[in-house]
RNA sequence: UGGGGAGUCGCCAAGCGGCAAGGCUACGGUUUUUGGUACCGUCAUUCGAGGGUUCGAAUCCUUCCUCCCCAACCA
């Protein structure tokens, strides 16, 4: 990769990535040649709402594969519903994409921009019979269509012909009915056990303003059938949708049929991100914002993509999260930790460092010359970031430290200022504290007096060693400012899970407000700028406050702060990290015994009977599995007939067999009964291994031909010869010289590797026994 | 309960019959004019549970358990 882009941390892209199984699937595909080499995908987003971190998985995910293997993403606006849709919302989509890094070049469309193609399939399926027009009521259809544990019934309007169908929904088209009053729907099967089959709607009435549409149409599609069909006319290969698709699949496979378009996408379902302290709905993300809770879709708290933005995360580390976190297929929250994680991990190489005071306390200097001042020169960066850039720090008599940098009475480990203690002053002087004043009334610490070394700037002295250093600013020069401190919105981990109002779990500290300094070089840089405000954290000056002569800083993330984890533990008021629990674990159940004759038929289960009583030998499990079908009881009786052992011959059609016939089935076995017996004569008498069986077995239920013939054809005959076997093993050794070390330095469980190694070396030919027989013996030796 | 999915460390997540990857977190230590960063080290005899197949099982078979999704004219 000469062109390779790097991550943050200065790996490359590539390292960074881990697999997942989308990637897999797009990758045997190519190989295969399926799509002629093209990959095109596409991020559908509905525009009634704003983009949040789970888009941005999607967003990745989408366009990141396309990237990756030279293809295209569209971007498509699923805007099939005029009622909730709204052009605001494809305007702050489309930002935030461009936002995060990605670029749909020429493809954008919209599913609204089909509106007529889709009603040609429409009448298409009409003609073909495949769809109905139906004038059940909203009631009506949901009852009709039964629940997931009983079958739904036909609709009355379901025998409705042909001409009547194509004449209703012109007239829909037209606008002659009402809201509500008509629907299409596919004529599929009221009985299935997938309830999107129940003849789903395609086509509602709504008399309503489309915002791109205008009021060119009164009848609009559902997503079931826009969408697969969208895929289809933009040529899509990998339709990638979240989990909760799954049981659509099914109908959007029969879209793309029975409308019988060219192409032929295909959909595949990934989890959907979670984090926690944090909700993701659109709906309750919504209430947040109408109610008022936060300052709206950009608020800083929110887990928008706007929000984020705002908040002074960089495309960069929301990227690379999307990255960290993985693709799969299992429901998971991750720890809003992580995001923070990469969000400093990408800040840290790039963000300048300047002093800042959030609880201002007075510091005066007092053997430092009154009305003096000096401009230390101070480098932006820390040694470790191979960045340059200096500004100069003005120095005075009267300086601000933070409040928490000082403490009465010390801990143990408190490296900071205490009465007649030194500490560092960044970039300048090492002072010492003579005097505390304290308000005679109240006891609070108003002002420090100090000395500081005249020779330390710059050096470290040598007869004593100073190891706190602190942030300051000098009193006549800091500029005032204010600190906003966020945090998690949510003080509960799962507030999505809670029990009641998710708004009750809000965190009451998600944002606080400090009025402090800032040193006169930061207060200079535009809205927008981020720094590390040092020992505090990375801020951004916001972009819509504070642009005047009082600049607003919002803090983006903190830094790690192992002195606060050691000191804190005590006090337990940290809204921030209440583990509640949200519901009680379901205590596990215990396993309960399956009555195996319970669920059969009479005649398997007169089966099963039958041969508990011939063959004793065989267990409940074994004939339970048997008597599934009567293809498996006749296949095992011919068997039987050629060789006299049933509990062999039911250890391999239960096992080995159960597993090559999964997918296709019993009935279309093309081998017998007796030639699974010969197959197992053959073994028995050590003519082939067990690994060689299994292969002989795949080939002879897909091909019928006799084992004794696969056997002699491939020449797969066991190895049983120590001679042999002795040279694989010699070469199994010479070439794992390191884990023959290993082994012989007590890693026992290497065993397997090289009983592996040498199987492998012989396709699986060698005989395992004496296999292992001959490595212990020279591995010992 | 019918159907569709998923269970591997505190949180993500690889792995697809042959040595349980990696990241986050946590915990030690080194460096440090940021209690930051960086660097080094530690953290799953075990993969939801039981039974079975195999020389060998997280991976194959089987039974069970738990969780998620589906009964909007939303997407």
């Amino acid at each position: 990769m000469s062109n390779a882009e790097t991550a943050p941390n200065g790996k490359p892209d590539s390292e960074t990535k881990a697999n997942n199984f989308v990637r897999t699937i797009i990758e045997e595909d190519l190989a295969r040649n399926k799509y002629q080499g093209r990959v095109v995908t596409r991020f559908p987003p509905e525009p009634n709402g704003y983009l949040h971190i789970g888009h941005a998985k999607s967003i990745c995910l989408n366009f990141g594969l396309a990237q990756e293997f030279n293809g295209q993403c569209h971007l498509r606006f699923d805007d099939t519903n005029p009622t909730k849709e709204d052009i605001e919302y494809v305007h702050s989509i489309q930002q935030d994409i461009k936002w995060l890094g990605f670029d749909w070049q020429p493809n954008l469309f919209h599913a609204s921009q089909y509106f007529e193609q889709f009603y040609e399939k429409a009448v298409f399926l009409i003609k073909k019979g495949k769809a109905y027009v139906c004038s059940l009521n909203e009631e009506e259809i949901r009852e009709y269509r039964g629940t997931v544990t009983e079958p739904g019934k036909p609709s009355p309007y379901r025998a409705r012909s042909v001409e009547q169908n194509l004449d209703l929904f012109q007239r829909m088209r037209n606008g002659e009915f009402e809201d509500g009053t008509h629907v299409l729907r596919a004529n599929i099967d009221m009985a299935a056990a997938n309830m999107k089959m129940r003849d789903p709607l395609l086509y509602r009435i709504r008399h309503a303003h489309h915002y791109k549409t205008g009021d060119a149409w009164c009848i609009y599609p559902m997503y079931d059938f826009a969408h697969p069909l969208s895929d289809a006319f933009e040529n899509i290969t990998h339709s990638i949708c979240t989990l909760e698709f799954e049981n659509n699949r099914e109908l959007y496979d029969w879209v793309v049929a029975e409308c019988e378009t060219e192409a032929v996408p295909r959909q595949y379902e990934f989890a959907r991100l979670n984090l926690t302290n944090m909700i993701m709905s659109k709906r309750k993300l919504l209430r947040l914002v109408n109610e008022g809770l936060v300052e709206g879709w950009d608020d800083p708290r929110m887990p928008t993509i706007a929000g984020f933005r705002r908040r002074g995360y960089t495309p960069e580390s929301i990227r690379n999260f999307c990255d960290m976190i993985g693709v799969a297929k299992a429901n998971s929250t991750v720890d809003l930790g992580q995001l923070e994680f990469s969000v400093r991990d990408d800040l840290n190489f790039k963000v300048p460092r300047v002093l800042a005071v959030a609880k201002p306390l007075k510091v005066v200097i007092e053997n430092y010359e009154e009305g003096k001042e000096e401009n230390i020169e101070g480098s932006l960066y820390p040694h470790d970031v191979p960045l340059e850039g200096s500004r100069t720090i003005p120095f005075s008599r009267e300086i601000y430290i933070d409040r928490d940098d000082f403490m009465l009475e010390p801990p143990k480990k408190f490296f900071r200022l205490a009465p007649g203690r030194e500490v560092r002053l960044r970039h300048a002087y090492i002072i010492k504290c003579e005097h505390v004043v304290q308000d005679p009334e109240t006891g609070q610490i108003t002002e420090l007096r100090c000395s500081y070394d005249p020779n330390t700037l710059g050096k470290t002295p040598t007869d004593r060693k100073v190891k706190g250093t602190i942030q300051w600013v000098s009193a006549a020069h800091a500029v005032p400012a204010t600190l906003r401190f966020y945090d998690r919105l949510f003080t509960m981990e799962r507030p999505d899970l809670a029990e009641g109002e998710f708004t009750q779990y809000l965190n009451p500290h998600s944002l606080d407000l400090a009025e402090g300094f800032v040193e006169p070089w930061a207060a200079t840089r535009e809205p927008g700028t981020r720094f590390q405000f040092e020992r505090i954290g990375f801020f951004i000056r916001d972009t819509k406050d504070g642009r005047d002569v009082h600049p607003v800083f919002n803090r983006i993330v903190g830094l790690r702060d192992s002195w606060a984890k050691q000191s804190e533990p005590k006090s337990e008021s940290q809204p921030a990290k209440t583990k509640a629990t949200p519901k009680a674990p379901a205590p596990a159940k215990p396993a309960v015994k399956r009555d195996p004759l319970a669920d059969k038929s009479p005649e398997m289960a007169a089966a099963f009977k039958r041969l508990k009583e011939t063959h004793a030998e065989l267990g409940d499990n074994d004939l339970d599995v048997l008597t599934t079908d009567a293809a498996r009881v006749a296949f095992f009786d011919a068997a039987l007939a050629e060789l006299d052992d049933a509990k062999l011959i039911a250890k391999w059609m239960n096992n080995e067999m159960a597993r090559e016939l999964k997918e296709n089935g019993w009935g279309a076995l093309k081998a017998t009964g007796p030639q699974l017996a010969q197959l197992l004569i053959l073994r028995n008498k050590g003519t082939i291994s067990a690994t060689i069986a299994k292969d002989v077995l795949a080939d002879m239920l897909v091909s019928g031909t006799d084992p004794q013939k696969i056997v002699a054809a491939k020449g797969l005959e066991q190895v049983s010869d120590s001679g042999a076997l002795e040279a694989v093993i010699d070469d199994v050794m010479t070439a794992n010289q390191a884990e023959v070390d290993r082994f012989r330095n007590g890693e026992k469980k290497l065993m397997g590797f090289f009983v592996g190694q040498a199987m492998k070396a012989t396709k699986g030919k060698a005989n395992p026994k004496m296999i292992n027989q001959l490595i212990q013996k020279k591995l010992n030796g």
